[in-house]
DNA sequence: TTTAATTCCTATTAAATTACTCGGCTTTAA
DNA sequence: TTAAAGCCGAGTAATTTAATAGGAATTAAA
């Protein structure tokens, strides 16, 4: 019952977007380097955020990455869900629409428990913008600036 | 992000426990059959049920197992993470008590995302009692013994 | 027009986890 | 005494995860 590194990682990878991609598009080299994934892994990740219509892509040299809309209208629950799939549970019919046909659902007594488990998640998240997530991190650099001056690596810190 | 086999069929066989051993404890081998699990298996995931607390077994002959306590005191939340570990989509050293030292937790902003997570899966379950999973499984019973007559293998179907 | 920076795409592999199976030991009612 | 159960630890097969690798396509800039 975890997330795996799609998650964690593509995360991580869109919040850096968003606060480092204002104007500019901005390269996976620099944020493999500011978040420590290697370029290869995160353009598998960053694959699904474009499919999913969370970011834009500028292919060739300068190109790199930019969000397809304004951060406000983008979900932390459609972000998790581009890069892990359904956030649901368990696989089951009653909660997906028919997927994998479970011929006991008539019988099934904790299909309710995965239904409260998977309206929870969704709820959680689609209940989080990813604008909250920037502002968030734009005060905790603030904080950080003040206090220490390891600015040193980058000038979009994350 | 999904449950493991441990969770599923775990919970099944509290439920199965629950509603077939009221008076006398019930061996592994009647909720194999019942669920479809092998008793080699279901051993595993009992074990853990016990050293939570929630069963208890009674060896030897005629032996089995019963719930340690009523399904009212036994929430759907301690049955899973008793089966499954705990339930947090990460391990972050802010949610649980410090497990694993994260040395980026000053600067992470994703934390915010995985603690309300965390905190509405663990809301979720700890609002279901096994005693709903028990009442609704009776209920169910008597409506599949009026419209069929299939109650053919066991007195105590689920 | 060449070059270098970049995204795009597919295949392969190493590591970890899951989902079991197996076999022998212990306990106890009949 | 025996058979039916729980108890326990080791081993294994299958699956999934987390990458790595390498080349093709695109494009801004020199």
């Amino acid at each position: 019952m975890k997330l795996s590194t799609k998650g964690r990682y593509g995360l991580r990878a869109v919040v850096d977007i968003a606060v480092c991609s204002e104007n500019e598009a901005i390269a996976l080299s620099q944020i493999a380097e500011r978040q420590n994934i290697s370029v290869n892994y995160l353009e598998q990740l960053v694959a699904r955020l474009k499919k999913a219509g969370i970011v834009n892509a500028i292919r060739g040299a300068q190109g790199g990455y930019m969000l397809a809309k304004p951060a406000k209208d983008i979900s932390v629950g459609a972000i998790l869900r581009a890069l892990e799939g359904d956030l649901n549970p368990v696989d089951c019919s009653e909660i997906n629409n028919n997927e994998g046909n479970c011929d006991n659902s008539d019988s099934c007594v904790t299909k309710y428990v995965w239904k409260r488990i998977s309206d929870s998640i969704n709820d959680a998240v689609d209940g989080i913008m990813l604008s909250e997530l920037v502002a968030e991190s734009k005060k905790v650099q603030a904080q950080m600036g003040n206090t220490e001056a390891n600015n040193t690596k980058q000038t979009c810190g994350i």
